[in-house]
RNA sequence: GACCCUAUCGUCCAGUGGCCUAGGACACUCCCCUUUCACGGGAGUAACACGGGUUCGAAUCCCGUUAGGGUCGCCA
């Protein structure tokens, strides 16, 4: 069989973590099988139905690299790909119901008469489910056309399922009740129906549903925050669905040879963005330098930070990199490199940049680090520790004070890395502002 | 309310009748890396919703209860 998945959002003006799991998933299992996957905008809502909205949706998917086989943009032999483009087809479709006499009307509304039944759906997810469609007061006729003439839901993604040659409909649980109805829709029409796969749904952490204001539900925030589309994807595939073998880092390539719709847990999932930070900081950490600048970039512009040479900023972002979980967080931890008026952090500087124990420590470093000869790691730390061990403080008491006095924060890359990049000469400039500083502090 | 689905650590997963005094990851706590840190290493806290069966034996199968989710739209 030719497998043929599809992801088909309606253009809500975002595109949700729980739709693009629902993507990703139907895309994996296209490329599992040699299969297409189709991109299909369900806009028959007019009124929320904007350029915009539409875009979102793109861009999404672009950014999490499900790139599909057709859909807008990309054309294909099954178009037009926007169901606002469709309605001859609809018409045709719905006059085939007419002579099949499967139609009524309702109140100027065209309704689908039920041939009520029981009906199985044989869920590739969910296993084989009855139900029971005899009542039509627990199961009332579907409605596929409004008076106004615009289509429903129900009626027109049947269509264009039909229409596209879609072999496998992979979606979200909420429509597993509303699948048998579908299924009748599909014999009326004298149409195979695909195979159905529902997943189970995305909740927040406490269980419940997960709206769109809920922190992380749309996907547009994730490229904002800094987090690489290689690591949500990992993470959207860990919700619901594992590799066994208690694995957690996962590339997509492998993730398509393993894949089985049959292995999708059955139960929701709650959606823990900890964790996907974390596997962001992983993907982060393993990323070669030449690409981790290059997304750098757009955060530390945005940010007005400047850099004399490219290879300067290679050099700050690696000694940065293993620690930042977040590209957003980078200017944060780069900034002092590039600006003498950098900021302090206040909270760091009560704590090791203040009062004559801070005045002593710092001016005897000062004093060790003007005195030598080579600058770099080595004599860095040696210099430090003898210095420690001089003045009787343990290093980590020198190091505080350092640290702060050259960065104006408390956390940061190793101090003889960070020190090393700096220089001789800025660094004992910003030693000397910070024994100031912490003399102001004293009095 | 009716119908459908689900029920393992706080969270995500593993577990498909004996290997489970239940394993991994995130988070949290502690220790180590005699330098911080959201790097790294180690340790720890922590769960089979409840009640009945079936079975020599159940987290795993069955029934019920409870809880959560979904659907029942002229929303998608």
């Amino acid at each position: 069989m030719t497998v043929r998945t599809r992801f088909a959002p309606s253009p809500t003006g975002l595109l949700h973590v729980g739709g693009a799991r629902t993507a990703l998933f139907n895309w994996i299992y296209a490329k599992k099988h040699g299969g297409t996957f189709v991109l299909r905008i369900e806009d028959t809502d007019h009124s929320r139905n904007t350029e915009q909205a539409k875009q979102v949706i793109l861009d999404g998917l672009h950014w999490l690299g499900l790139d599909w086989d057709e859909g807008p943009q990309k054309g294909g032999n099954h178009g037009p790909y926007y169901q606002s483009e469709r309605g001859a087809i609809y018409e045709e479709y719905l006059s085939r119901l007419e002579k099949g006499g499967h139609l009524y009307e309702d109140n100027g509304a065209i309704r689908f008469r039920s041939p009520r039944e029981k009906v199985f759906v044989d869920d590739e997810i969910c296993g084989k489910i009855e139900f029971d469609l005899t009542n039509p007061g627990t199961h009332p006729d579907l409605t596929l056309r409004r008076p106004d003439g615009s289509w429903i839901f129900h009626f027109v993604s049947v269509v264009d399922d039909i229409e596209m040659k879609i072999s496998h409909v992979i979606r979200g649980e909420d429509h597993l009740s509303n699948t048998p109805k579908h299924i009748e829709l599909y014999r009326a029409l004298g149409a195979e129906p695909p195979r159905f796969a529902h997943m189970p749904l995305i909740l927040n952490r406490d269980g419940s549903k997960m709206s769109k204001r809920d922190e992380g539900a749309a996907l547009g925030t994730y490229p904002e925050a800094g987090y690489v589309p290689e690591a949500v994807r990992n993470y959207l595939c860990l919700l619901g669905w594992s590799p066994k073998e208690n694995r957690e880092i996962i590339s997509t390539e492998e993730v398509v040879a393993l894949f089985e719709l049959g292995n999708i847990n059955r139960r929701n999932a709650a959606f823990d963005l900890d964790k996907c930070f974390w596997i962001n900081g992983q993907y982060l950490l393993s990323m070669d330098l030449a690409r981790y600048a290059e997304l750098a970039v757009p955060f530390l512009e945005k940010a007005g930070i400047t850099w004399p040479t490219w290879n300067a900023l290679e050099k700050v972002l690696s000694i940065v990199k293993p620690k930042v979980k977040l590209l957003k967080d980078l200017p944060e931890w780069v900034g002092y490199f590039f600006n003498e008026e950098f900021s302090f952090d206040e909270a760091a500087v009560a704590k090791s940049l203040t009062g004559p124990l801070a005045v002593e420590r710092l001016s005897a470093l000062r004093d060790a680090y003007s005195a030598l000869a080579i600058w770099d790691l080595a004599s860095l730390e040696s210099a430090l520790k003898e210095t420690a061990a001089k003045i009787g403080v343990k290093t980590g008491e020198l190091v505080h004070p350092a640290r702060v006095a050259a960065s104006g924060r408390g956390i940061g890359p190793g101090l003889y890395e960070m020190l090393e990049i700096l220089g001789k000469q800025r660094t004992l400039a910003r030693f000397e502002k910070g024994i100031i500083k912490a003399l102001g502090t004293s009095a």
